[in-house]
DNA sequence: CTGAAAGCGCTTACAG
DNA sequence: CTGAAAGCGCTTACAG
């Protein structure tokens, strides 16, 4: 279909010099006289030859590139960061050259052999996986493959590869910490299903919070729902459905955090002043929600990059174990905290349960 | 750094056959006999074999890759259909076991060269490209270089190259057609810079609304705005401030939408009574706006995977005009649409507006 | 049915 | 300084 490139080939012909030699002269050796070089570099540019490479990478031995694991997509929420990610990503493998490859299992279950095709196959010289489960098989299997990978998040044990998180129980605690400041007790979690490391993360944070303000922890106030907007109303209408409900709820994710707004304007309860919701991720659109979102802000901008930069100096060697970094969440306050209403108001949250 | 995978040279040492014959046996030729061709799949699995990709490709001659060209992220909103659509994407290529390659120009000037180097490398056999230029220097590299294409969005002619598009401009006469069925004559537009020719679409169906229900067509009316929420709210406040501000505003996105609900409740009216609202886009998130957010919303859940299946079908040959395809977006009502209020209502909004 | 050989388009020691 | 040659790991006519 399309006109065929140029090869060194015929640039080499055109010149009347061997390909070993134009090759030289392009990939700038130094044994080349400059006037040929020269004479190489402008004929190269005028027919704008381009070294193919499916070659160069076959006989440099390297696929200079790196697979990107694309996450399974959930029917409820997209991934908000995930644009984010693979420009950070495309910007520190572009600096040297290296491509993006992304791909996805067809399954979870073909989610190792899909890694191990890929490895094997040498299609990529390192891997970026994501939202790793607590004990996750996919970086066991890297390790035993020796291949080099980094992760954007953490497993419970985490000493022996590389990765980039946001650390979400120092975000939990610092949220709870500020609705205890605000003369709250009663604080309820919403969380997601514990396979994931991060979900664990924030309810350790809040049980840890919780415990630190010498608070009870009530096994009612944890509710783990579905990772969804929907998931987070149903919680949250089961917490307030008890006979004590909380005044403030903490949410694992801004998208939980929207269905906990609605279950409660739903009652007739107004976040922020009958009870206190903070979400967590920091979306822009957060500041759109009825009424606008608290929430835990993760530094997002420089995830892409820094993984980038990781892997690519782990292949180039490094020790995976010297490449962790571990961000803060910075509370951002916008409308859905606020200080303990006073014991009638209390009262009136219960009545108003009875009623309906 | 990882250990080596087994070439086709060792698994044929393995069997005492030559790689030729190994070769042929594992990609099913006819000449094989049954025995050895078991032999050598059972030994291919046993070593774990999987055949050098950039090998194999350098030698077929095809990449079995396609790439998708990342459109620039604006600083304000993120892509929110682009996870959806790589996954789509890898859907469709993975049927065939190709691969995605996802890139993005450093800068906007770059662009073209970026598109020229990856198609004279001979990394990939095909090309995805999005949210088109009125009239797109892209779209005509690719055709002077005659490579396979495929664009997500269209331009203003678009006979001649394949796309998959959301018709905005239907789009956009259903939303003012639905606002006027609901009483409203004072329907103000507000939509982003023209260069796209998405903006200047959904332009169009506004405008061609506007006079199909016989109403002038009133050039304060249409607000060229910033592509972001922002934007939105910026231009509604412009509009609002007119002394015979619109009763309706459709906005050119759900962001651009949900600036203009902020404008409205910043003056104290009522999105869905006092001012109709809808966007374009439906994003789920729209259900928590303040109020929910009433739009048009588009099919995206096949864009990516039609947009791969006809890529790879051009790439067969098939003529790339055989391959277009117009999604309809519906309206998604929710909360911010409603029937026009009276007269005295509406002096009551001009009125609260010279008070401020 | 299998082997021997050429070729894909590069890179890179090795001669001279 | 440049050429001639081997090699990267595959595929695929061509013999036999």
């Amino acid at each position: 279909m399309s006109s065929k490139p140029v090869s060194l080939k015929v640039l080499a012909a055109h010149l009347g010099l061997t390909v070993g030699t134009v090759s030289r002269a392009l990939n700038g050796y130094a044994d080349i006289s400059p006037a040929t070089r020269k004479r190489v570099q402008t004929a190269a540019k005028e027919l704008g030859y381009r070294p193919n490479q499916n070659a160069r990478r076959l006989s440099i031995g390297s696929p200079e590139t790196v697979g990107y694991l694309m996450p399974r997509l959930n029917h409820s929420g997209s991934q908000p960061f995930i644009a984010q990610l693979l420009q950070g990503l495309g910007e520190a493998l572009g600096k040297r050259h290296w491509d993006l490859l992304v791909t996805h299992a067809d399954s979870s279950q073909d989610e190792l052999a899909h890694i191990e095709r890929l490895v094997r196959s040498g299609r990529v010289g390192g891997l970026v996986i994501s939202r790793p489960l607590k004990n996750d098989p996919r970086i066991r299997l890297l390790q035993d493959l020796k291949f080099p990978f980094v992760v954007h998040g953490r497993t419970a044990s985490c000493d022996n590869y590389a990765w980039y998180d946001v650390d979400g129980e120092d975000a939990f605690v610092t949220a709870v910490n500020h609705l205890v400041a605000l003369g709250h007790s009663r604080i309820a979690f919403v969380g997601a299903p514990l396979q994931h490391q991060f979900a664990q993360d924030r309810l350790n944070g809040y049980q840890t919070a919780i415990k630190a303000n010498g608070l009870p922890l009530d096994p009612d106030l944890i509710q783990i729902a579905e990772f969804s907007d929907d998931g987070g109303e149903m919680a949250t209408n089961l917490l307030l459905d008890f006979a004590q409900p909380p005044t403030a709820v903490v949410c694992i994710s801004d998208t939980v955090a929207l269905g906990a707004l609605a279950a409660l304007r739903a009652r007739g309860l107004r976040p922020g002043i009958d009870v206190s919701v903070i979400g967590y991720d920091g979306l822009k659109f957060g500041n759109h929600s009825n009424p606008p979102l608290t929430t835990m802000a993760q530094p997002q901008a420089h995830a892409g990059r820094r993984l980038g930069d990781m892997l690519l100096a782990i292949i180039d060697g490094d020790d995976p174990a010297m490449h962790q970094e571990l961000q803060r969440a910075q509370l951002l306050r916008r409308k859905t905290d606020g200080p303990l209403h006073c014991a009638k108001a209390q009262q009136d949250i219960s009545k108003r349960e009875e009623i309906q």
